[in-house]
DNA sequence: TCTGGGGTCCTAGGACCC
DNA sequence: TCTGGGGTCCTAGGACCC
């Protein structure tokens, strides 16, 4: 406690989109637009990544693509290749754990590091962060920026101010006056209504937050707003924390075309409850609780959640809870744009709430056994034969209600 | 330019219990 | 016959992040 650290942010350049450069040679210097299907101009959904050549005709990651098609018509559109990336993702992450077992991810292509017990093996936060970038450039052929600071704040933000392929230290004593003149949508945990708020204050740069006392933001903002003042002042005493168990798992779908079909829904519902429950077997987790999320065609959004007496990680259980959830949702009549279905309140399945009853007797020999049995099966042919080995005929294309 | 899909964390209000 | 205060759990929504 009170010992100096020293952190590193380690953050791909551009990663799904670096990928696919260097998985497709033949796209290197070309603007690369990953994301949904632009259907010539027509398509729903945003750009996930886009090369730098795509970014300097204005394309940004969470761009309407419709908007990044008609910016750069002659873009490389790609769909995500999310299976992939995560593959090379474990791959950046096993350099990155040759340093530390204090690895944080932050998400696919990004993380944290306290290097402070590693630097007697490997040297200098300096060091060990050029070490990384010369790694992942030499043995995966892809780009990192690195930051290295005292705490996880500024070691993002210095990681962030040297894109790409940005490699920016932050000396101990300095803390303040690098971050003083950044505006403060840079702030960690300052999004848009923040941002407004704060202007309304007079508030533009980190350095006019870093001059406030505490309380000062704690009236408009509360803990968050103390919080802000000290991260302004690059007051950050939050640890690396390498292992976090999930806290739910989900799957969304929005639909080409807003609907109101009954069996559409339910097909749609059906297959997400699937892709859920599989999930949650691949990880062995149960869930305790079920979220429906629901988006009209006004974009407006409402969820119902239940929470379960017992544990599940079957697609039949999670589907039949989704279903009831879908009666809650006040929608009047009008069309669907989006349906969503979570499992939440996770734990562990060894000994799980289902298998526990199981070993009681009745329950045991009911259809929820032979479900998962089943549900096990149907993962394993999946796994050796691809997803599209065995469906439900629920979800065969030319099923009918009745049929 | 109509706005994805995967998450996390926080808050506020109500139910319920003692 | 109208009343306190503390605590926990649950739900719904919202802000934010990549």
């Amino acid at each position: 406690v009170g010992e100096l650290r020293t952190i590193l942010h380690v953050d791909m350049d551009a990663f799904y989109a670096s990928v696919e450069q260097r998985d497709h040679p033949e796209w290197t210097g070309s603007p690369v637009i990953v994301g949904a299907d632009p259907a010539h101009g027509q398509g729903r959904g945003v750009v996930a990544a886009c090369s730098y050549e795509a970014r300097a005709y204005g394309v940004r990651s969470a761009l309407p693509i419709g908007k990044a098609w008609r910016l750069c018509p002659k873009g490389v559109f790609v769909r995500p290749r999310m299976g992939r990336y995560a593959e090379v993702s474990r791959q950046v992450f096993d350099i990155l754990r040759t340093y530390t077992d204090e690895v944080e991810p932050l998400s696919i292509d990004e993380a944290f590091l306290d290097v402070t017990g590693s630097r007697l093996l490997f040297g200098d936060g300096a060091t060990i962060g050029r070490s990384i970038k010369a790694r992942i450039r030499r043995e995966l052929g892809l780009v990192a920026s690195v930051g290295v600071a005292p705490n996880k704040f500024l070691s993002k933000m210095a990681s962030e101010i040297g894109k790409p392929d940005g490699f920016v230290v932050v000396e101990c004593g300095r803390e303040r006056e690098f971050l003083a003149p950044m505006p403060i949508s840079r702030l960690w945990g300052v999004g848009p209504k923040t941002e407004e708020c704060l202007r309304r204050m007079g508030l533009r740069t980190i350095g006019d937050i870093a001059g406030l006392r505490a309380e000062d933001l704690e009236a408009s903002l509360g803990d968050h707003g103390r919080h802000l003042v000290r991260l302004s002042r690059g007051e950050d005493d939050r640890p690396v924390e390498a292992e976090s168990e999930a806290r739910s798992v989900g799957a969304e779908n929005t639909f080409d075309e807003d609907t109101a079909d009954p069996q559409v829904i339910r097909r749609t519902l059906l297959k997400l409850a699937e892709r859920v429950a599989t999930r949650l077997r691949g990880e062995s987790l149960v869930a305790g609780g079920v979220t429906l999320k629901f988006r009209d065609e006004h974009f407006r959004t409402v969820t119902r959640s239940a929470t379960l007496d017992e544990g599940t990680d079957l697609a039949e259980d999670v589907y039949r809870i989704a279903l009831r959830l879908l009666d809650r949702v006040p929608w009047g009549g009008r069309k669907v744009r989006l349906l969503g279905v979570a499992a939440t309140r996770l734990s562990p399945a060894a000994g799980g709430a289902r298998t526990q009853l199981d070993l009681f007797g009745q329950a045991g020999s009911g259809p929820p056994k032979r479900l998962r049995h089943v549900a096990r099966a149907v993962d394993e042919i999946r796994e050796q034969f691809g997803h599209a080995s065995i469906t439900r005929a629920a979800l065969l294309p030319e099923s009918k209600p009745g049929k």
